[in-house]
DNA sequence: GTGAAAGCGCTAACAA
DNA sequence: TTGTTAGCGCTTTCAC
């Protein structure tokens, strides 16, 4: 049952010539004879031969392996996200190694460890708990590291994100098109790059419009947080309530509306509009029917995996940093305002 | 920058002794003195050495990766799954690659001989849709196999899945003790095991209880084709329309339920009650509140690892198919009757 | 175009 | 306990 795998050595003697002929047949730009080739194809398929991935990989220095650093899988952008990338690097020859991390400095050791002995050829790291010495510690090892979903000040790294700030302003102008004026925001993590930029544009955009927030409570990208954080927005006096939320991320989205629907007892948008951030997937599902900036997820992942591509194939290239803009997509979740108080339209 | 990563021989160098020694610093039961242990170790450490694991794996045969096959990750099941293997593997000083696969014969080929270039030493099938002839042929190559949330006829792979057949029954026990009596199933995939496994637990205990399903459909685990055989079930006289749903996987039953409510205006559990399997996060999320069945994806999970490192540390012992069960969960999409037609009990 | 030979970084006998 | 010596399966000069 277990045949033990053949090597090149064996498909060189059954088809009657070199080792080095094996090789170069399954080496693409190697210059072998068509008669040659063919035999050693014959051979290869009567043993059912297939060349050592990790063999070549000691002579070659490219391993064919990609590492996927990631935090959780909670939000399902990352799952989505896992599954392009996966497809997107088969395609191209190589395959995606999993690490999961936390932010624990531990975590972040052990996840650097285990990239290095692997000898990975590329990291995405679609985390944005992670460290940001991690990256560094990567690119000073010599692998190239691709940020996605985020973005450092550090402007050695490169990064791909949607245009965060552009989506968080134009949440603001939705809101006030809505005709809202006490708004809140329950916000991403704002240690990461992704939080703080959507609160910003938002915030930014909001001031312009001569509006400020009622408040900002930090949601950490947690279901149970953003869900705490709704109760909080509530439980003062009811002047001091918001008419409108922008949350973060949909994750979180889906928990204040589950919380406002069902805990608080309002209903959207009539009492409350929510907006949030992705556009995962669930957003459309009518259950949610969520107002959301939309990330494209293909456009972000299919330029994560060209920008490492080039990397990987030349180190010196200088780092990329993209931004990838979506539009609002208006869904159920907010309504237009039939006569707003201010008329204040979009630009 | 880019510093070339340091070798044994480097390391062998700096603390004076042999290249041999320093292999066996980093191999756990070889035997060496403190003090050329500490030597070494102080030597690697100081120029940032790691012994390449793929290098060790030449020589080993073991690459301490492990493939996980997958069709798609829309079900959460599989993200929280893949979340769970990842860091149970990492424990062990294993590591995930993903394959992902549909069913078309080309991936199958393609996955097949992606697995055996990257030498990994065991394969977690996750995915209902692949062909069984992978995991034969796996097996054949001498790479150990474990199917997940899946099994096959084929007694000599080992499988881990939920007591599928036990789980359909229990809703139909359910089911009937609220008191219905037109009930359709819209299934999994009649091609799975899982799906027909859970189908024909649900329909032999409904037997059991003299009724017969108003009808079965198979709703291929898709949102699309779930959401699509609702409008069947409720295309009929109103006399045929059921008045309970049990859907093969919660995936599908947020569908079913969004269709229910959003486009057929149908009240849940008032005028249909639904039933869902596996027990995902997002069940228990207000919105949905869906009975279910619970896959205790932990206990699942950690089994896979163990049968899988069993199988990998000794490849003769025998394959091992576990069930293992899990209780129903009942939430809001489903109301015990408060005078029972029939005063059928649960046994 | 082809084979011989050297080595990628490591582990595992084998002597010492 | 230690160093020396063979390879693991492959790619890549280098002569021919």
């Amino acid at each position: 049952m277990t045949k033990p795998q053949p090597n090149s050595m064996d498909v060189a003697r059954r088809a009657g010539v070199s080792q080095s002929a094996v090789s170069r047949t399954f080496t693409p730009g190697a210059s072998v004879s068509e008669s040659t080739r063919a035999k050693v194809l014959a051979a290869a398929e009567e043993l059912g031969y297939r060349p050592n991935v990790l063999a070549r990989s000691l002579i070659t220095g490219r391993s064919h392996i990609v590492a996927l650093v990631v935090a959780y899988l909670d939000n399902q952008f990352y799952p989505v996200a896992l599954e392009k990338f996966s497809k997107a690097f088969q395609a191209l020859g190589y395959h995606v190694l999993v690490f999961m991390a936390s932010n624990a400095d531990e975590d972040v050791e052990n996840v650097l460890e285990g990239l290095l002995d692997y000898q990975v050829d590329g990291v995405i790291m679609a985390s944005v708990s992670i460290s940001n010495r991690l990256a560094e510690r990567c690119e000073s090892a010599g692998v190239p590291v691709v940020l996605f979903n985020r973005r450092q000040d550090d402007e050695r790294l490169s990064a791909v994100t949607s245009d965060n700030v552009a989506g968080g302003a134009r949440v603001a102008d939705h809101l006030v098109a809505c005709g809202h004026r006490r708004i809140a925001h329950v916000s991403g993590w704002s240690g990461s790059s992704t939080g703080r930029d959507r609160r910003n544009g938002f915030v930014d955009r909001l001031a312009a419009h001569g509006i400020e927030p009622v408040a900002i409570l930090d949601g950490m990208y947690d279901r149970d947080v953003a869900a705490a954080a709704t109760r909080t927005l509530f439980s003062g006096e009811a002047a001091s309530r918001p008419d409108a939320i922008f949350v973060g991320s949909d994750h979180m989205a889906f928990a204040v509306m589950d919380t406002l629907r069902f805990e608080l007892g309002l209903r959207i948008p009539d009492d409350v509009a929510v907006v949030g951030y992705d556009d995962v997937p669930m957003a459309g599902w009518p259950a949610y029917d969520l107002t959301t900036v939309h990330q494209p997820a293909d456009g972000m992942v299919d330029a994560t995996v060209e920008t490492l591509m080039a990397r990987i194939a030349d180190k010196t290239i200088a780092p990329r940093i993209l931004r990838i803009d979506g539009p609002l997509v208006v869904r159920g979740s907010t309504r237009p305002h039939p006569d707003p108080t201010g008329g204040h339209s979009r630009d």
